[in-house]
DNA sequence: TGAAAACCTCCATT
DNA sequence: AAATGGAGGTTTT
């Protein structure tokens, strides 16, 4: 396969403005991987993309699948020359990591109007929110109900495994795009997403599918963008005020999307962050709830237990506290909660060789504090699952459980 | 409007 | 070895 790998470049990036070794793990996204010793690869947008992080700088690097033969190849010097693609994957990081908002500055205002963040956020920089895909978003957090991160990830993996375009390999790791719509609506899908151990989501996500690409229309989702903050390629416009429920669109979008099956508040919410743009979106769900209870002083009195009238509170209390970036604030504060973010790195090392010590995990300074006092402390509870089978199929899935009734 | 149970699976824990 | 409960929820009673 003739593949076109464009070389490493570098984009100067401070880890206090961007850390992606928090941010590609915090649950945001589910198809980042590893592709090497502190490589992380994605398949985005028809091309494979890899980062490195080091303390001033992003590099990336962009893989492209072969010319299919059925084009017209173009003679060599009409070629698309190296430097052309370059500018597009820069404009593509700068679009998907969201890299206008000044994250420093934005750490200070929360930390000035809200004593706990500044505790809690110090060691928890570089926490950015992604745009992602509005449809791709829509999908995983369908899939996030009930779940884990970890299968979740499966999860995802597996659906573009099956559904998305092929983009290459790495190392043997076949890197697929993630399914369009319309990939979704055969008549089939349901009862093998069921077979791949989606669960009762399999049917929210081939209802999903069929409503998006043949009742609402893919543009529906899109244009519940935030004009602001539009997805890529498309041009900004202002958005209005911010009001206690967040801006009108904001609104808007939310509704709209509690239509579709699969699809309660806190699913919404998370479409609306993480693919849509709107940032004062806070997706409440048990965790941030548990931290609403511990240190807001919610779980008393009318907001005794998390109930619709109640998530509305929460959110709007931390919109109010953090303002018009309260999803990001949001995010960083469950970051800094994530026990899964933690123990999965130390298990990754401790279960492989229970003896070596926390390898370059880490490549942030402060995190790396974090990681040893997780490691003191986990020592003597237990392990966690590490994820080696990103990739199930089929097969996989039933001789596992196979296996295991055997046993 | 508010609890509670059901929904699928995986996994860790008894 | 088999049973139980929880996991970053939504839908239906």
């Amino acid at each position: 396969m003739a593949l076109r790998v464009a070389e490493w470049r570098k984009l100067p990036t401070s880890l206090t403005e961007l850390c992606i070794n928090t941010t590609l793990r915090c649950g945001q996204s589910f198809r980042w991987r590893k592709s090497a010793e502190d490589e992380w690869s994605m398949a985005l947008h028809e091309r494979i993309l890899s980062l490195r992080q080091d303390a001033d700088h992003l590099h990336y690097r962009a893989i492209y699948p072969a010319v299919t033969s059925s084009l017209p190849t173009p003679p060599p010097s009409y070629a698309p020359s190296v430097a052309s693609d370059e500018d597009d994957t820069l404009a593509l990081i700068e679009h998907y990591f969201n890299l206008t908002p000044n994250l420093g500055q934005l750490y200070e205002q929360w930390a000035a109007s809200d004593a706990n963040f500044k505790k809690r956020a110090p060691k928890f920089t570089g926490v950015r929110i992604l745009r992602q895909d509005a449809w791709e978003a829509l999908i995983g957090f369908i899939c996030s109900s009930n779940n884990n991160i970890s299968r979740i990830s499966g999860m995802v993996h597996n659906l573009c495994l099956h559904y998305g375009p092929l983009i290459g390999h790495i190392e043997d790791t076949p890197y697929h795009d993630f399914p369009r719509p319309e990939a979704l609506t055969g008549p089939n899908v349901e009862a093998h997403l069921m077979k791949l151990g989606f669960g009762y989501r399999a049917k929210y996500i081939a209802k999903t599918a069929r409503i998006v690409s043949e009742e609402k229309g893919l543009q529906w989702l899109e244009n519940l963008s935030n004009p602001e903050c539009p997805q890529f390629g498309v041009e900004t416009k202002p958005a209005g005020e911010l009001l206690e429920g967040g801006r009108e669109g904001y609104r808007k979008a939310h509704e709209e999307l509690l239509a579709l099956h699969g699809v309660g508040p806190k699913v919404a919410d998370c479409v609306c962050l993480f693919g849509l743009g709107w940032s004062e979106s806070v997706p409440v769900d048990t965790h941030v709830w548990q931290i609403a209870q511990r240190d807001y002083k919610f779980g008393r009195g009318k907001h005794s237990s998390l109930t619709a009238a109640t998530y509305v509170a929460v959110a709007n209390h931390f919109r109010k506290l953090w303002g018009k970036e309260a999803g990001w604030a949001h995010s960083v504060l469950f970051t800094a909660d994530l026990k899964a973010f933690s123990e999965r790195v130390v298990a990754k090392t401790e279960v492989k060789e229970e003896k070596v010590v926390v390898k370059k995990e880490e490549d942030h300074v402060v995190i790396e504090d974090v990681l040893k006092e997780e490691t003191t402390k986990r020592k003597r509870v237990k392990k966690e699952p590490e994820e080696e089978r990103q990739i199930l199929d089929v097969k996989e899935v039933v001789s596992r459980r196979s296996k295991r009734r055997k046993a």
